[in-house]
DNA sequence: AACACATACCTCGTGTTACGATGTATTACG
DNA sequence: CGTAATACATCGTAACACGAGGTATGTGTT
């Protein structure tokens, strides 16, 4: 998928991995590959990102031996995911006038 | 509307402005302007991008003693349109994820 | 024990890109 | 004569996705 495309959608897609519940950046890359894919050192910047404008906030965990960093959406951080929501509205007449403008030219 | 949102959607957006007639640079943002906003210097800047990639082509005339750069789609630029139709079904899908994930929680 | 592999995190440099600021020139209007 | 609209352009900046590479631990295999 182009990774323009993608620019505006990766943010909400790691917030909605975690809106159910708690999760950490392996699973989450791992929960989103079926919808998108994102690399590690996307992913990573991206949890920061999210992190320092207060979307979610983190939790340093053991499990197994093993340290996990569990993150977990906030208010704002669902706000944004709405505010993205309230945006396709936009995005949807964009997506029209691109794929409909010309069809009528084949009649 | 949000800038990262807009990455994806502006060039095809240009491209579908000429898809009709040849345009030019200051009435492709009038045209745009009920769709999308856009400024010179952006427009500008993907309209070199597009004639680099082979997407169009220019040609310069004279329309009442002053200089236009008329702009006109090629075959590629239409394919590029098509590929990005064909793209848009995985933004849908990831559009659903963001949407109605979590919707189910609040019954 | 040695090795590969999965898990789990992180940093750095690079290329692409949208935009504001700014500049140049001509025509139209009052 | 000045202001706005038309019409083009360049430059620097900040945001961003990604590949390459690094660190460390557990698990499975031979």
């Amino acid at each position: 998928m182009d990774i323009q495309l993608k620019r505006g959608l990766l943010d909400v897609c790691v917030l909605a991995a975690i809106r159910n519940e708690d999760s950490y950046g392996y699973k989450i890359i791992k929960d989103l590959k079926p919808c998108v894919e994102l690399s590690e050192s996307t992913l990573y910047t991206i949890l920061k990102r999210l992190e320092a404008a207060g979307l979610l906030t983190v939790r340093t965990a053991e499990h197994d031996g093993r340290l996990r960093k569990y993150y977990r959406i906030t208010q704002a951080g669902i706000s944004r995911i709405e505010t993205f929501k309230a945006e396709w509205k936009e995005v949807i007449s964009i997506y029209k006038f691109v794929s409909e403008e010309g069809e009528n030219e084949q009649a």
